[in-house]
DNA sequence: TATACGATCACCT
DNA sequence: GGTGATCGTATAC
């Protein structure tokens, strides 16, 4: 009876994995943005699954930072930043490759983290596949390369992340706040003081990272 | 309706 | 280092 109590507890263990919920991404973003460093992005289509750690992440924050598209204000394309934390916020970049964020802090407050880069660890073959490469350090180093890897389109946008399908971020162990490094962010040399905000979050000494 | 441009990437010199 | 691909969105007309 003990020890089949004790064989339960050590099953629960190894099988529980659980989902990033509402109140993760409902808090300051810079705090979610460093949080979701190291936690598994998980992305599920009819017939494939594919897994990678989070490296590299920018927080956009509000309408007052000019690199955010919440700066325009209120659209079709920036609505879903004003709604539910934890929902999938992708756009079309450059007529070609799409960008992944979470929306984060509350309602009505447009805010978000992009995911710029992961290291792929389940579905690899897949990413090989869609993104025409074998290099394992280029499939999913970039925004656009990660969506594409992992076949993140505007399907996905206004998905609801705290489910698990097709979209989600599981939980992890917390890396060390030490091994976190801050930048300015990527191609946003256009939105004035706001580009010069250390916003880009990446894990230091990470080979699956989009730039240097 | 028309136009300018981008939270990128691959390929070129 | 530089440039072209390619199209939805925002904005000007």
């Amino acid at each position: 009876m003990v020890l089949h109590s004790l064989c339960n507890i050590a099953y629960t263990h190894v099988v529980m994995k659980t989902i990033l919920q509402k109140n993760f991404f409902a808090r300051n973003t810079h705090i979610v943005a460093r949080q979701m460093l190291g936690k598994t992005l998980v992305r599920k289509t009819n017939d494939t699954i594919y897994t990678g750690i989070i490296t590299e992440v920018e927080a956009y924050i509000g309408e007052d930072d000019l690199a955010c598209h919440a700066s325009k204000g209120r659209t079709k394309r920036t609505e879903i930043m004003y709604g539910d934390p934890g929902h999938a916020y992708v756009y079309l970049i450059y007529g070609m490759y799409h960008c992944l964020n979470v929306v984060t802090e509350g309602k009505e407050f447009p805010a978000a983290v992009l995911i710029r880069a992961v290291e792929p660890t389940v579905g690899i073959a897949d990413m090989i596949r869609n993104r025409n490469t074998s290099n394992i350090h280029n499939l999913t180093t970039g925004p656009g390369k990660l969506c594409q890897a992992m076949d993140v389109t505007l399907d996905a946008n206004g998905v609801d992340m705290t489910h698990a399908f097709p979209l989600y971020i599981e939980n992890e162990k917390e890396i060390p706040e030490g091994t976190i490094h801050a930048t300015t962010r990527i191609g946003v040399a256009y939105a004035k003081h706001c580009a010069n905000y250390p916003w880009r979050y990446y894990i230091k000494d990470s080979p699956f990272i989009s730039k240097k």
